[in-house]
DNA sequence: TCAATTTAGTAAGTTTAACTGACTACAAAA
DNA sequence: TTTTGTAGTCAGTTAAACTTACTAAATTGA
């Protein structure tokens, strides 16, 4: 590492790049038609799975609390992206799923993603991409 | 790249790096007793100048509007992180400058980044990390 | 087996950090 | 000298988190 004071932070380029790729995603959604959905809603489509997913799980995975989770879903249940059923397993539980335009959004998100990415890996060439790739994964584990 | 189903997003692992070194910072800052800066204060310590910077100025980099920044200043100006002085060349502007609070946050704020950042050194080796800091560095650009 | 504890989720109110629109004071240009 | 632009503030709003307190159901364990 060089001189702590010549020293740009490698958390600079972190941030600007994911802010890049999170401005895209909020830009192309809108572009698209889905103008009710923000970045903090993507936790739950990310993550909920087929069989349907607790809010107390989905919040677990976010890191925010359930009542927060629970606000999200809402706001979601309201536009139709998702919807309530009945966990048949614990009476005091709520299964959430995506209805077919969450699952559409979803859809359109990773090909949104894809195409930023694939942009991306323009830029460094195929090999340093998943260079870059490789680095990050191994730092991340 | 890969098939888009199987792919795991670059983006995940950026926020999951920016989001560790976020939260460390935070932590670390508490730990060391300044209990009252927040990362959205940040931006302030990190690129406010010597001879004093704007308001205006400082928005336009944060990206934040003159109000937001305002705001985020007036609090540091209260718990003694900053001061404004009169800028000599426009009667209308301030300029913001660190007092000696502030710059030893902003000193305490490196000291606790480069340790980061080594950790992370640590964990690929020198040559990986440098590599994977210039990649991230190409990306920027 | 039933009382105590844990878990799923909601309710009400608060906080933080952003936003917009309307404004004052000064500066610069036509 | 009038108009337009710029620095910054004020008042009010919003989004997305938070905390404390709660109900209802499930699980545990003496």
């Amino acid at each position: 590492m060089e001189k702590k004071d010549e020293y740009i932070n490698t958390g600079a380029y972190l941030r600007i790049l994911s802010d890049e790729l999170r401005s895209n995603m909020e830009h192309q959604l809108k572009e698209t038609g889905f103008t009710d959905v923000s970045p903090s809603h993507g936790w739950i489509f990310h993550n909920t799975k087929e069989e349907g997913s607790r809010i107390t799980d989905l919040a677990a995975i976010a890191k925010i609390t359930k009542q927060s989770m629970s606000a999200l879903a809402a706001q979601l249940e309201k536009t139709g992206y998702v919807k309530k059923k009945m966990d048949p397993t614990d009476k005091r539980a709520w299964l959430l799923v995506l209805t077919p335009k969450g699952k559409k959004v979803k859809e359109v998100g990773h090909e949104i993603n894809y195409l930023f990415e694939k942009k991306w890996e323009q830029k460094l060439g195929k090999k340093d991409y998943s260079q870059l790739r490789q680095l990050l994964m191994r730092l991340c584990e």
